[in-house]
DNA sequence: ACGACGATAACACAGGTGTGCTAAAAAGGG
DNA sequence: CCCTTTTTAGCACACCTGTGTTATCGTCGT
């Protein structure tokens, strides 16, 4: 028998080379030349294992997807809902923001491939991905507002499905402003933000904690 | 002397050929010559008005930009600012938003550039005027919380930096939520969050419009 | 009418692109 | 050792790419 080699770990090693130049040059220099340089052998190699680029850019696509998947479900096994509420509820959608270079880089690459989706108006393998990866969000996010409501936390008066696009809309904004600002959004900026919007939406004062945000400018309203 | 046309007409009418062929097969195919076909002109025409196809992208893109800035000057100018603040707020952050087919099509291709521009890693044309835009957008947002802080309509307690992030932040995943899932985020949906937001940061009950939301859900602590 | 000059088209060239095909290399079992 | 099967590299082809360069066309003032 001839040498064997994992199929799946060298996918993943090309892709994740594709995400390195798209990173790099952008998703127009992600040819199958470039990335088979990117990855150090040679074109034919990589189409050994990808026989089309379609094939390629979807696969590195999905691995996006399956990779912010995989931490999800691992911080659940790890017993992510320990806490109180709001702590397990920042928990959750913290992992879901880039605080870190990984998770940035993740986002930029996640980015350009939301932007060539758009092109396969309305349907294509690209294009689904992004509705899965969307819609399992907005599915995290309405659990957690749930689990807060159950718990009894929320403040009256709240429209949950509301509250859950909220969210969901916030989460991506705070993401994209993160890739595209990350000197003015920074991480601990990005945490801060996220508390001060679960707060807003519970009925008692939460719990401080270390990186209480007392340090900064309150305004109150002037007396008349 | 000869035939004499517009040039910036000439270079608008092209550069929103580039945004036709961006929308319609992604920026991966934006080549000079798809472009010069889309626009109806030969290549050579196309490279007449632009040496280069740099200059067109970043040309493109700034059109978006100038033509979302446009937007909201015009709106000023128009007597934006006649009304109760939340209702000049209100007006203001719907133009930002995608609410109708062109621009829901102009952020479909300022997607497009985003994603490039994150190629150029943290300087270059495009990336100048992403960020351009982006402080455009959040000033915005600065300046109308300021008003609503200004007349005494925000709710006591709230850190005025940190509430301008906020709404930008949701801004931005609002518009990037109505183009990916343009039949789940309605412009209907869109203007309720927006409001809904508003609502959350006002200290007395809004006034009450035509499309008030009462028939959403609402949810109520259960007694204990 | 005609010439001058802006506008348009066409061609050339070197290089890149996706993809099919084929030959060489590598590696473990007999 | 050799042989079989997997893996890698290489080449070929037709086409597209950006960018020069050049020639033709159209239109206006004279």
């Amino acid at each position: 028998m001839p040498k064997i080699v994992d199929h799946d770990a060298r996918r993943e090693e090309i892709a994740q080379a594709l995400w390195r130049v798209v990173r790099r040059d952008g998703i127009r220099a992600a040819s199958v030349r470039t990335i088979a340089a990117e990855a150090g052998w040679s074109a034919g190699a990589v189409r050994y294992y990808f026989p089309d680029q379609d094939g390629l850019l979807s696969f590195a696509m999905e691995l996006v997807s399956r990779r912010v998947g995989d931490r999800i479900t691992a911080l659940t096994a790890r017993g992510g809902a320990k806490g109180s509420p709001t702590v397990v509820v920042l928990r959750y959608l913290e992992e879901a923001l880039p605080l870190d270079a990984e998770r940035k880089a993740e986002f930029d690459v996640w980015l350009a491939f939301m932007a060539q989706a758009q092109a396969e108006s309305g349907a294509g393998t690209l294009h689904d991905t992004v509705e899965t990866v969307h819609n399992g969000l907005r599915e995290l996010c309405a659990e957690l507002v749930n689990a807060l409501a159950e718990a009894g936390a929320l403040r009256d008066g709240l429209d949950l499905r509301l509250e859950v696009e909220r969210l969901h809309a916030l989460i991506d904004g705070l993401a994209l402003h993160a890739a595209i600002q990350p000197n003015h959004t920074t991480a601990t900026r990005l945490r801060r933000l996220l508390r001060l919007h679960i707060d807003s939406l519970l009925s008692e004062k939460p719990l401080q904690t270390k990186d209480f945000s007392s340090t900064e400018r309150q305004v109150r309203r002037k007396p008349d």
